[in-house]
RNA sequence: GGCGGCAUAGCCAAGUGGUAAGGCAGAGGACUGCAAAUCCUUUAUCCCCGGUUCGAAUCCGGGUGCCGCCUCCA
């Protein structure tokens, strides 16, 4: 597998530090708010990323994390008059029900940055041993400019950064592009007690505390999106290597934008579209096939057309399952045919190809599509096995669904006695060839979202 | 000012040197009692201008338009 490391700028060879152990760690949401579709597309995709490196045989160790504890926390919960904790609480749940209906499985771990403010003391204390941080009443700076390669993952120099840099308005540190690891409490905010006195983790430190813990010194991959490149990961980095002394990490990934319009959707811009909005609106699989269907490092537009347009997309896999499911009825028995085998093997090497080419989710959707069109194929044939059909309904479990989270095998249920006795009914009707009464049942069972269709295997039915 | 990205059919979107994947929508046809599903056929001077090359959507130069980062943010 090869993927574009944002560091170096180029794709390189997938290799894990420790053969087929892969840890990886996402950066996770500030819980302050509903998360918004630009944030689900990180955590969606990202998520994916995860499940074929576990098909592909690596052993996953995900970590993503979740601020609890920062500025806009401190604010939105004085502005709703209670605590910071109950808040954070409040989003975390919030976060888990809006991932849960995408279908976006748990990491492994999921630490809050409230309950590892030991570990960051210690990593703070640390990097003030070793001279590359300092003290200031009551609030600790690191030093970026002890770090020679400061700046090494957003390509910029210290003096492009200082040049670009606004004007810097706390006067307590050395440099402007030096950024707090420890925050001085002001009176009344949560606070922790610390060496340097009460006060609460900056942003950056939670990230390489929790990833060192659950994770050790390097990781293999480290993710989010493109907007914490700078300055979030290029902190990380400073901070964790002046840490540690090691290398932090082998491969940084970074998704592109949901864009609303031409303009990029964040929570500051107050443009977002909330995700628990979106679900009520919108299958989980029509959004999952929205932030799937372009390539994770292009920017995706929103707009309800789009998903309309998704959802479309999404009819032919679900008629795919629907009438394969429906053709083992009458197949004949028998084991899956060496054609079919072979095929199925031609789709699943370009599944990977896709997805080995910097996890190409685009063009692996392309390849679902063409085992749909095999699907419906050997549906079609007068003559087919069982086996086959079965092999091509496992093949699309697994890749469509297992993977790409796009494919949902429904279980059978059992219509109910009166729809039953009405497709029966129609069926007599037609063979007296009283079509009025046929389509008459027909059209009420439309009525009911159940659309029917006539086969030479007898009559189809699926939900619209 | 520095760094970077994008521009492919009505729409979504792959494609980093060999002559434009896939899906949606549209049109025509097959199948059907009629439908539905399916199948077949059909729709692209790849933003513009130069250059390199036997050959470029793909490389180089120059434009135009849009966007991002340099500041909290997936």
């Amino acid at each position: 597998m090869h993927v574009y490391n944002t560091q170096t700028r180029k794709r390189e060879l997938f290799q894990p530090l420790h053969d087929k152990n892969v840890t990886m760690y996402v950066c996770g949401p500030t819980v302050y708010n509903y998360i918004h579709i630009g944030n689900a597309r990180a955590f969606l995709f990202f998520d994916v990323v995860r499940r074929y490196l576990k098909y592909q045989g690596y052993h996953v160790t995900y970590v993503q994390n979740f601020t609890d504890v920062d500025d806009r926390l401190i604010e939105a919960a004085q502005k709703e008059d209670t605590t910071v904790k109950e808040l954070a609480e409040r989003y975390i749940q919030a976060y888990f029900e809006d991932m849960d209906a995408l279908g976006v499985q748990r990491a492994d771990h999921h630490p809050k940055a409230t309950e590892h403010i030991d570990e960051m003391v210690e990593g703070i204390q640390t990097l003030i041993e070793k001279g590359y941080a300092y003290e200031q009443d009551g609030d600790v700076y690191f030093r970026s400019q002890s770090k020679e390669d400061y700046g090494k993952l957003s390509h910029q120099s210290m003096e492009e950064l200082k040049s670009g840099a606004r004007v810097e308005v706390n006067e307590k540190k050395e440099n402007p592009l030096d950024f707090a690891l420890w925050k001085k409490a002001k009176p009344n905010e949560i606070s922790w007690d610390s060496p340097w006195g009460k006060g609460r983790p900056g942003w950056h430190i939670e990230c390489s505390a929790m990833s060192r813990k659950y994770l050790g010194d390097t990781l293999d991959l480290h993710a989010g999106g493109m907007d914490l490149c700078f300055p979030h990961h290029e902190n990380e980095i400073a901070q964790s290597e002046a840490w540690t002394g090691k290398r932090f990490v082998r491969y940084w990934l970074h998704n592109g934008y949901v864009n609303m319009g031409s303009e990029k959707m964040s929570k500051s811009l107050g443009n977002v579209v909330r995700v628990v909005d979106l679900r009520k609106k919108y299958s989980p699989l029509a959004l999952r096939y929205f932030l799937l269907s372009t390539h994770y490092r292009n920017p995706i537009a929103f707009s309800d057309e789009t998903i309309r347009q998704m959802e479309r997309n999404l009819e032919r896999f679900e008629t795919a399952t629907t009438n394969l499911k429906h053709r083992m009825e009458t197949a004949m028995e028998g084991e899956a045919e060496p054609e079919v085998e072979e095929r199925l093997n031609q789709l699943t090497q370009a599944f990977e190809a896709a997805m080995d080419d910097d996890l190409n989710t685009a063009n692996a959707i392309s390849v679902l599509h063409e085992a749909v069109k095999f699907a419906f194929e050997t549906v079609s044939r007068p003559v087919v096995l069982q086996g086959s059909l079965s092999a091509i309904l496992d093949w699309l479990r697994k890749f469509g669904g297992d993977i790409m989270g796009l494919v949902d095998v429904k279980e059978e249920t059992d219509l109910d006695q009166e729809i039953e006795a009405l497709i029966e009914e129609r069926q007599k009707a037609r063979a007296a060839k009283d079509f009025q009464r046929a389509d008459a049942i027909r059209d009420q069972l439309t009525a009911q979202g159940i659309i029917l269709e006539d086969t030479p295997q007898g009559v189809r039915w699926r939900r619209k």
